[in-house]
RNA sequence: GGAGGGGUACCAAAGCGGUCAAAUGGGGCGGGCUGUAAACCCGUUGACUUCGGUCUUCGAAGGUUCGAAUCCUUCCCCCUCCA
């Protein structure tokens, strides 16, 4: 098997591909162009993206040319895939600020330097928008039947739970088969990656180009993610794990990685780190919290750097190993010099917009779970004062185990 | 078009005139155990509070009543069966 699609399988990112074989072909042959749609309904990407990245990764790791699809367009209709409703159409600046920040994470894991495998960006709009529907419809959309449209699951699942479907979306399908159409012309693109939930856009593409210009391109899923708890990666209850670190900082992103379920620890390494199938193997059966640090030190670098790794590594350190006070902790400032009028503890952490409910402070401070330099404070009334502070003007608060902030007065 | 069933908190689901801020399960949060796991156990889960209470919630709007998630009227939405 081809050495791209070796290590594709063994690192876990395969799902499904149309024509392995052949495809394995095409890879021993020549190095070829494969790319990745990224929508940009959110404002950034989440770690839910992280292996499709992986995957444009491996294929320059392999000397191929990833082309990284910035879906413009397409998020101007929405895909209908897993979607139990049309979803808000976004705003035009909106899109442009999210296709701004998308670009930016995908360049820093991107080797930009080789210019055999430097990444081509593109932005569907720039194609989509000047279509002239009745060409289209002629040259493309004679290709597509609505009969065999109307068996994709993304289609059937909302026919069936009479849902509505616009047919702005039930067009979605054949907009992206007409991406990798338009890939294939201008960039000889033959190779279209996605998650398992794209294999019927996926397909449609492939076939799309073998009709319209008899050409062999091929498609290839990876698997949805899910954690062992069963949650879908990349979304836990407290909010998205963004890859961006205006929106998660580089400490909690570290801790991310650290609270790893213990049977998730050994495939992530292999999916989300650089480090090879061999060293994993040589080092799956240390200690499991030692590899967790690997994991979440890997993960943090590649995306955050090495100093910010580091960082977060000593911090994490300091604040749950040896009780101190983490310099790279998220902080908060407050102003005590009136008289500690707006300083009790319920104040203090309703100010810090950690909570932002008072009788949930009050539930937690009476079930012993603040505290203040490491002390249980369970007194509602508590009042913050300085002699609380150390010399560096500083205090740690902690909520629960996992949360500690760094509290600084001025 | 006809007949029936239903919309309750984050989700599922009970309640069907007062004792309902609403059973129970899941999820979340917190505590314990531990390893910053998992499993398990315990607590908690509308908001505000001077901890006495106060205010706002059961699809929407009105009404009956001393009192409504519960009864009535209109409207909106969903499901099942028949045509």
């Amino acid at each position: 098997m081809n050495k791209f699609l070796k290590e594709f399988k063994d690192r876990g990112y395969f799902y499904q591909c149309t024509n392995e074989m052949e495809l394995s072909q095409l890879l021993n042959k020549q190095n070829i162009k494969g790319y990745i749609g990224f929508d940009c309904t959110a404002e950034s990407l989440h770690v839910g993206s992280l292996l499709q990245i992986m995957c444009l990764r491996l294929l320059q790791k392999h000397g191929h040319r990833p082309i990284v699809l910035i879906g413009g367009g397409t998020t101007r209709i929405g895909d209908p895939s897993g979607k139990d409703k049309t979803r808000k159409i976004l705003d035009e600046t909106e899109i442009e600020n999210n296709i701004k920040s998308i670009k930016k994470i995908l360049i820093k894991y991107l080797d930009n330097n080789n210019l055999k495998t430097k990444p081509i960006f593109v932005n569907n709009y720039s194609w989509l928008k000047n279509l002239n529907y009745i060409p289209f419809l002629r040259d493309i959309g004679k290709h597509f039947t609505i009969n065999k449209m109307l068996t994709f699951e993304s289609v059937k699942s909302r026919l069936e739970r009479e849902q509505s479907l616009s047919y702005m979306e039930f067009n979605y399908m054949i907009l992206q088969a007409y991406d990798f159409l338009e890939l294939n012309n201008k960039e000889n693109c033959s190779l279209q990656i996605g998650g398992s939930d794209q294999w019927g856009n996926i397909v449609n593409g492939t076939e799309l180009i073998k009709r319209y210009s008899g050409k062999q391109v091929y498609g290839l899923t990876t698997p949805l993610i899910t954690l062992s708890s069963g949650a879908k990666m990349g979304k836990t209850e407290t909010g998205a794990i963004w890859l961006d670190k205006n929106l998660l900082s580089p400490y909690d992103y570290w801790q991310f990685w650290r609270n790893i379920n213990d049977n998730d620890v050994v495939r992530f390494l292999k999916m989300f780190t650089d480090l090879s199938l061999d060293e994993i193997k040589k080092i799956e059966n240390n200690n499991i919290n030692e590899l967790k640090i690997i994991l979440a030190n890997e993960t943090t670098t590649m995306l955050h750097g090495k100093q910010e790794a580091k960082f977060a590594k000593d911090t994490a350190k300091k604040t749950f190993e040896e009780d101190s006070l983490g310099e790279n902790l998220p902080s908060i400032n407050i102003d005590i010099n009136n008289e500690g009028k707006n300083h009790s503890i319920i104040d203090l952490l309703f100010n810090s917009k950690l909570e932002n409910s008072k009788s949930e402070i009050r539930r937690l401070v009476k079930g012993n779970a603040i505290k203040i330099n490491n002390k249980v404070i369970n007194d509602e009334k508590f009042l913050i004062e300085k002699d609380l502070f150390n010399k560096d003007k500083t205090l740690k608060l902690s909520i629960g185990k996992k949360k500690h902030i760094k509290v600084t007065y001025s």
